[in-house]
DNA sequence: GGCAAATTTAATCATTTGATTAATTTATTT
DNA sequence: AAATAAATTAATCAAATGATTAAATTTGCC
């Protein structure tokens, strides 16, 4: 009893909490998780759950880190792929994200709750450490594009904001928009699949607009 | 001791321990806001907010109450103006939110949350009666606008959530955007107050670029 | 089968937390 | 000023909650 190691554990019982502990942690959040809560989930003890994982904060950690590897997956290499356009890496990542969200629906509002609690704790936990900030392929496609358009000069940031801005929103006011216009979880997929055409359209028609910056 | 009507009381106490509450309700959610940190940083005894307010979740209620009428105020008359058109409409609103949103940026990350932990409740304890779902001035204006363009279908779901993702979604994220950014509080509310010209710009742009909706 | 390690369980602990109580202080009324 | 009501305080309660423990059970191994 009481061992320290992770000297080979019953894989099933573990992924059986941590499974729960995603579902109640993402749905509920921290604070408002009890242990109780993920132990009768999984249908295990509740002392299983620091046998496995210690604590609930360490629990938490881990889940945290997982959902922050599913949003943060495979984006690297989208996005510093030097043989896509800026045009085709932008549906890329709208087609990957919205894929994403349709099958974790409520990970943005879990994750933007977590950074507000605190966003140093969280940046320094997941480590995304600022040597990340190496050149991307992308950064220089954005500059040419810049340039090459004659409009006045560009502020990325709204660019960014934008598109994320309209990828992620409606998954995080999903509850109430679903309230107020009746539409099943279907319909609302289905909306949201449309919008994999729609925004880089959008975001085009924003682009030779005239204006995405001061 | 323990009067049961609200036969008058010191408005002073009262309001306090709301205002502290209001602040620490917005910044940690109900879950994580302990009754102990809403008295301490009002400054009175933990006592008294039962005293003033019979249970943390009333406290919690009214807190809410005041924030969603916040969130809702003056939009209806905005919107039922007979003598505007959409266009001044999108603008008036737009300024109004940004404007209220600065000024209070955690209340939408607030209000999602509580939103989606049980939407039934919220809508109810609010009282958004379908009532009001009377035909409001600015339906008539959409329809006209869609009738006029010789666009293909228009789904006006599509059209709401981008105006209210661009508006919305940068301050739920400022945590974030701030952190990744090194943008300073004022420095981010100076983009925000640019975003009040381009959004319309921006929505205007969607709308000409001949797609908003299947 | 028998043994040791790993796993699981039921019971319990110590804190935290929302709430209450009884006593004390302050304000209001007569 | 006395009496009454209102507001405030310190102490305490009961339930909830994260965690631990010791015993019981299961599993893997010879």
């Amino acid at each position: 009893m009481g061992n320290e190691e992770n000297i080979e554990k019953n894989p099933s019982t573990e992924e059986q909490i941590k499974a729960a502990a995603r579902r109640v942690f993402t749905q509920k959040g921290y604070a408002a998780t009890r242990t109780r809560d993920i132990a009768e989930e999984a249908g295990i003890n509740l002392a299983l759950i620091n046998y496995y994982f210690r604590s609930k904060e360490k629990l938490f950690d881990i889940i945290m880190l997982e959902h922050i590897q599913i949003f943060a997956n495979s984006v690297l290499d989208i996005v510093d792929d030097r043989n896509t356009t800026l045009q085709q890496k932008l549906q890329i990542l709208i087609d990957h994200y919205i894929d994403m969200l349709i099958d974790n629906p409520n990970l943005p509002l879990f994750i933007l709750n977590e950074v507000n609690a605190d966003p140093e704790k969280l940046i320094k936990k997941v480590g995304i450490n600022n040597a990340e900030h190496k050149k991307l392929y992308i950064s220089t496609q954005l500059q040419e594009m810049v340039m090459n358009t004659g409009l006045p000069p560009f502020n990325p940031i709204h660019l960014l904001m934008n598109i994320v801005s309209l990828t992620i929103f409606p998954f995080v006011g999903s509850p109430l928009i679903r309230n107020r216009t009746g539409l099943s979880i279907d319909e609302f997929n289905q909306l949201m699949r449309e919008r994999k055409k729609l925004i880089p359209i959008w975001i085009q028609a924003m682009l030779t607009s005239g204006t995405t910056g001061q």
